[in-house]
DNA sequence: GATCGTCTTTGCGTTTGCGCAAGTTAAATG
DNA sequence: CATTTAACTTGCGCAAACGCAAAGACGATC
């Protein structure tokens, strides 16, 4: 047995569920682990497992035809990932790529979709992820469409720092390894361009950066930048 | 009764269900007439209803706190939208406008999840919808992360054009009034950008372009635009 | 068919952000 | 501890796109 109900009634797709459904959802899911920097699927492979991440974080990221990269999401525990493989014949449209030693629940679309059939909740739970989903993708969409960089770049990181963020002395830890190069693919921008942002803001006194490494001094003040609020 | 059965099982929402079922659904449902122009519901309302569209079109539109606007989505029939609604206590996060007079089946939160916990298949179309819904606005944020002005307006007139293209002698006709403010909204751009680009485009004999209308005339022009292949 | 309100076009100057290149820093490795 | 590797910074020139302003075109309306 992986974990105890108890705890996993505290995830998002269990919600409302008896122990007895989510004792039987626990009995079939098989528990991957995957190290820093490996993989739970790739972008193109058959989409056939869905997966709710325990510990860890795991980035899903695309690669366009032209080599390009995109950070489409960051995941943190508990949220399900690999929804897609609800939809017969897909294929992932991302890669998941774990941030850190992370570990999941997995489950095979037939698997899933026999409990959807005999659990109603289930099924709802996970369309209501799906929507907030929806919503979270759609205003990223809006500021992209919208917003200057700077403003993403804040946006970006206040919340990062809400998924991930760790309180240390110095202020908010985004408590994942993260280059310029992450931040750029996630707000659509260059490396060149985060590099500059982030020099400036550190003059500031707004955040203090290393290498792959983000602290934030005043959430405040990128809370002002990514509202546009003047001086 | 609204419609017969033989012809609401082609909505996806519907796939896979017994007729006993879409009866039982099309005896609650309410239809909904709106004029061109007319909203259905608007961004903030409370998200208590959720509807398929049956003629018409419909654009989901959003607008920014400093009052820009984006078009985040044009729904052709039979499409499904204000899928928020399946959570409890949202609010809509766009507002849906008929952009012509359109008529949509309607049902209420508490009648669908009612519905949707006797009849599994339902939950499941529903999700395999959001999630085909997801993909699509991905691909969407990917094209606007990453590609120019001129490549994702190539893009987004194939794709209107796949939604509600009519062929006409000339070529084929984009089927909505359909300003150059909106294809900037859809593509993150300026109106002043797409008039530009169109104009560029009809010298080329890309395109014929009138008042709020779009005509492609060389569909693989554009198509070789949207995936950059050079001369 | 003249008038009015929109939508559209286009010139022009400005801004934003890109991206190379070269140099710097910091972690990892032996 | 020296060396290597990778991430980061920053100057600089340039291209893309913005956005004002003013003129033009198209429909609708009376």
């Amino acid at each position: 047995m992986i974990g105890d109900a108890s705890r996993l009634e505290q995830i998002p797709l269990f919600y409302d569920l008896g122990s007895v459904e989510v004792d039987r959802l626990l009995a079939v899911a098989r528990a991957i682990k995957v190290p820093d920097g490996g993989f739970f699927f790739l972008q193109g492979d058959p989409a056939e497992h869905l997966f709710v991440l325990q510990s860890g974080l795991v980035r899903l990221g695309q690669v366009t035809a032209e080599g390009q990269q995109v950070l489409q999401r960051v995941i943190a525990p508990v949220t399900l990932f690999g929804a897609v493989a609800l939809m017969p014949e897909a294929l992932y449209p991302v890669s998941a790529e774990a941030a850190a030693e992370s570990q999941a629940l997995c489950w095979s679309t037939r698997q899933m979709m026999g409990f959807a059939k005999e659990m109603p909740t289930l099924a709802l739970n996970a369309l209501r992820m799906m929507a907030s989903h929806v919503q979270e993708i759609q205003d990223r969409f809006r500021e992209l469409a919208t917003q200057r960089v700077e403003r993403r770049l804040a946006g970006a990181l206040l919340r990062l720092a809400s998924q991930t963020g760790r309180k240390i002395d110095e202020g908010v830890l985004i408590d994942l390894t993260l280059s310029r190069q992450d931040l750029a693919e996630m707000t659509g921008t260059t490396l060149y361009t985060v590099s500059r942002i982030l020099s400036q803001w550190e003059d500031k006194g707004l955040i203090r950066s290393g290498r792959e490494r983000v602290v934030i001094r005043y959430p405040h003040g990128l809370v002002r930048i990514a509202e546009d609020i003047g001086e």
